[in-house]
DNA sequence: GCGTCCAGGTCTACC
DNA sequence: GGTAGACCTGGACGC
């Protein structure tokens, strides 16, 4: 067990960052947070898992976390002094988002997310395959489908990590996926045709594929060229899962946003994606991606301010 | 109860 | 290079 305090560029709000309103875990669906501490864990590219007991000692504005971490090896304090790092990286505690917020003196949408959310961070991961199995179940299902997709991986070929009188399950290692066959998958976890997609990606991770770090080191354009060489891995999956922040609008979303931005809805939701990405680029720039962010963790409020129920479209 | 439609995309065949 | 059409599954809906 090692223990390590982080202390966040402010303004840094802890529970909106581990515990996102809009319900989507920080790292596993199966992670606990209960008085504001997070119990969760995550898989090192050696394979190892390690569980993670976040708790927030600061405030927004003097932000810091007291992170401990479980694992079953013992560190070295290289891979101590490196885990720190990473665990920084991954709660975006160096990230200074001031630039997001002085759009806000000039776009009114921009001005009600950060009232609404302050403090807010997007977040990082160490594992890339849960990220891509997320994206694959996402695709053309309806949100109850996709976590029941998700359910049944994690209950049949996840892990489970049992620390501080806690047990998480975690997601299948692209290993374990690589083993298993397409019948199987398709059976037992009703992935239906994506079956195949997802054993041939966990196939192209075990023979050798960048790391979710080494992509978010890459040029954003090829960080996501890379990941579209992953069968099943389309414009929109790329954009979820890549580390650089994307616009991942779908037909849901883009209904969102049209509604926000023009105060209608699409004609042809699929068609108007392209027209709204360069829109969303024209207006935020590089924040567009916490724009995203924030508008999908803020449709309860949205929704007031716009007159509109957006969380039923 | 039964049939039909379609959903928080992607790929392929065809033109 | 542009674009229909197929793809699993299961819930919603109309009858």
């Amino acid at each position: 067990m090692n223990s390590f305090r982080v202390k966040p560029v402010a303004p840094y709000s802890y529970p909106l960052t581990v515990h996102k309103p809009a319900g989507w875990s920080l790292l596993t669906p199966y992670e606990i947070y209960e008085d504001g501490i997070l119990w969760t864990a995550t898989r090192m590219d050696s394979g190892q898992m390690l569980g993670l007991k976040l708790t927030s000692l600061g405030t927004i504005d003097k932000p810091e976390i007291h992170c401990v971490v479980f694992s079953e090896k013992k560190m070295d304090p290289k891979a101590k002094l490196g885990l720190i790092e990473t665990l920084t990286w991954m709660l975006g505690a160096r990230e200074d988002i001031n630039g997001f917020y002085a759009l806000g003196r000039r776009d009114p949408l921009v001005r009600a997310l950060v009232k609404d959310l302050y403090g807010m961070r997007d977040t990082n991961r160490l594992d890339l395959f849960p990220m891509l199995t997320l994206a694959l179940t996402l695709q053309m299902a309806p949100m109850k489908r996709s976590y029941q997709m998700m359910d049944l991986l994690i209950k049949k070929y996840g892990s489970k990590i049992v620390f501080d009188k806690k047990k998480i399950q975690y997601w299948p290692s692209p290993e374990t996926i690589a083993k298993a066959s397409v019948k199987e998958l398709e059976e037992k976890c009703k992935l239906g045709y994506r079956a195949k997609h997802l054993k041939s990606i966990a196939q192209s991770l075990c023979k050798g594929f960048p790391t979710y770090i080494e992509l978010s080191r890459m040029p954003p354009n090829e960080a996501k060229v890379k990941l579209m060489e992953l069968g099943g891995i389309g414009e929109y999956s790329a954009d979820i899962v890549s580390p650089h922040p994307g616009f991942p609008l779908d037909v849901w979303s883009v209904k969102i946003f049209s509604l926000l931005l023009f105060n209608k809805q699409p004609e042809k939701p699929r068609e108007s994606i392209p027209m709204l990405k360069e829109k969303a680029e024209e207006r935020w720039g590089e924040w567009r991606g916490y724009v995203f962010t924030y508008v999908l963790n803020d449709l309860e409020n949205l929704s007031a301010r716009f007159n509109a129920n957006l969380r039923s479209l």
